[in-house]
DNA sequence: GCCGACCTGTGCGCTGGCGAACAGAAGCGA
DNA sequence: TCGCTTCTGTTCGCCAGCGCACAGGTCGGC
């Protein structure tokens, strides 16, 4: 059964009883229809039709194609349509991923982007491993630094990710609060165990400060801050999540150079759906209070 | 949705993930591939693979167009498999149409098929008016007189029918045997209720003998058999139907010119089915016993 | 780091399948 | 009985859609 168009002109043919008439019906011309049935009863080697000179009379076989052509067509109808709404409408997965260290500000948005379309299914992708969209592995992705390069992919800023150095009470009151960013002399720091610095807080803490003075290292930023918050060392946080917790102490202020954009990356073959469109508008709505904070 | 094969190529793809793997699958170019997939995309307005380097990856709607034509395809050889099958399958419907006259003779033949092909539902369908082959109302038709000339009829010699003159004994003890077909006047004779003569035993009976000796007139000829059993006068009987009742008695044996030939009639798209030659063969070994007897 | 395997994607020439037109048969009504 | 309509079915010319060839990209192994 490998002409699925052959299948469907029969059906018609069987449902309208004449060539005719199922030509019209499909829109063709009846020596098409013709071809089709006589091309589909010598692949089946059974006649399908008994033909007279008023039509097409379907024999048994023809009625069991019948049937089944008939709930084809009424599956690809609803497919269709289903598809089709789709397109239109906010609804079925999508999926978000990120760093790991942005899922305090993202999940939020999210959740208010669940409550505002009931129907969609969120799932939101945290890892070291980059998800790839090309893949269909998420909708939409949140990266950081320069702007991503893949051709198939839409990129549009997001906001800016700015950094300051903080460290719990409990360490500054062991330790002291340092006097500048040159006197960091005995100081403890917290901060990744990756070999090659990639953001910029990475770079400076990697060329300003002595490796030996960085005495907890994770690649996980969520443990970092956890480690911070325990008074494990001075390390790298953004604003917004130093301002959660009253019992950290501002080291030194964000700077411009230890900030990078955030990007909000889309599949160019996705990006024009209704529900990938709003979510990013849901996501830059948020990131507006963000750059202004 | 209105391109089946379309459809199909979608559904390749999804199962294969490439097109490249597609292509082989359905036997055609990849560019062909890509077409249709771009044609369907296009039509419905909505992505169903997101392309990349290494392949196609299903989105939401192309997995659930994946899932529709699964169960298409399936379906789809099941009814391959179950029409092919039943061209060499003596099973489904099987119809035979005749002139009730023959039913006796007839019955107990489709009887017997029926029972060496428990699968095959028989109809059997007498009647005055002529049930047409080409409109699907029987797959076999027995047809006396002439040679059907339909064209798109297989027709094919089955027996030859034979008629004499009957009458029952309660006839003769009142009315006497006639001594010749000459001395018929003062007869009584149960006859058809045509206009017009059709059967060589009706002309016959027409140009011999005058209409008012013609006093039992039914267009069924079981009618007229019941009438000749009853005493209502001399009938034309088969000689199959006089030994069934020895309260008959022969007023005239059969004649070359009552006979009639008697033919088989299928229609040529049926023809060649093994379930119509299985009948066929039923009926024409049957039929051997009856040209001898 | 280079090479080979495999993938998508596109322009071109050609052919299979399409529509147009006509022929023939059957049914229907005047 | 004749004409009209509505079917099927065949032939012919032509074009959409096919296969081919090549380009460009990615991934994995040596």
């Amino acid at each position: 059964m490998d002409n699925w168009d052959e299948i469907r002109t029969a059906y018609h043919v069987a449902r309208a009883g004449t060539v005719s008439g199922a030509a019209e019906a499909l829109g063709v011309h009846h020596a098409t229809v013709i071809r089709h049935v006589d091309a589909l009863e010598a692949r089946l080697g059974v006649k399908l039709f008994q033909r007279h000179a008023r039509g097409y009379t379907p024999t048994e076989a023809g009625q069991d194609l019948l049937r089944v052509a008939q709930t084809t067509d009424d599956q690809f109808a609803q497919l269709a349509s289903r598809i089709r709404g789709r397109g239109n409408d906010v609804s079925g997965e999508l999926t978000v991923t990120s760093l790991a260290m942005f899922a305090p500000l993202l999940a939020p948005v999210l959740a208010g982007f669940q409550r505002a379309h009931r129907h969609v299914i969120l799932r939101y992708l945290t890892g070291t491993r980059l998800f790839r969209l090309e893949y269909g592995e998420a909708h939409v992705a949140v990266r950081a630094g320069p702007p991503p390069q893949e051709p198939d992919n839409v990129v549009q800023p997001f906001f800016h990710q700015r950094a300051g150095l903080y460290a719990a009470r409990a360490y500054t009151e062991a330790h002291g609060l340092p006097e500048s960013l040159d006197a960091l002399d005995g100081h403890r720091f917290v901060g990744p165990d990756s070999e090659e610095p990639r953001a910029p807080t990475e770079r400076w803490l990697r060329q300003t400060v002595p490796a030996e003075q960085i005495v907890f290292r994770s690649p996980d930023p969520r443990a970092q801050e956890d480690a911070v918050l325990a008074g494990a060392g001075i390390g790298f946080l953004a604003p917004w999540t130093a301002a959660a917790h009253p019992d950290l102490v501002e080291v030194a202020a964000p700077r411009e150079e230890w900030g990078a954009p955030i990007w909000l990356v889309t599949h160019v073959d996705l990006h024009r759906s209704s529900k990938v469109q709003a979510l990013l508008k849901a996501l830059k709505d948020a990131a507006r209070d963000w750059d202004t904070a």
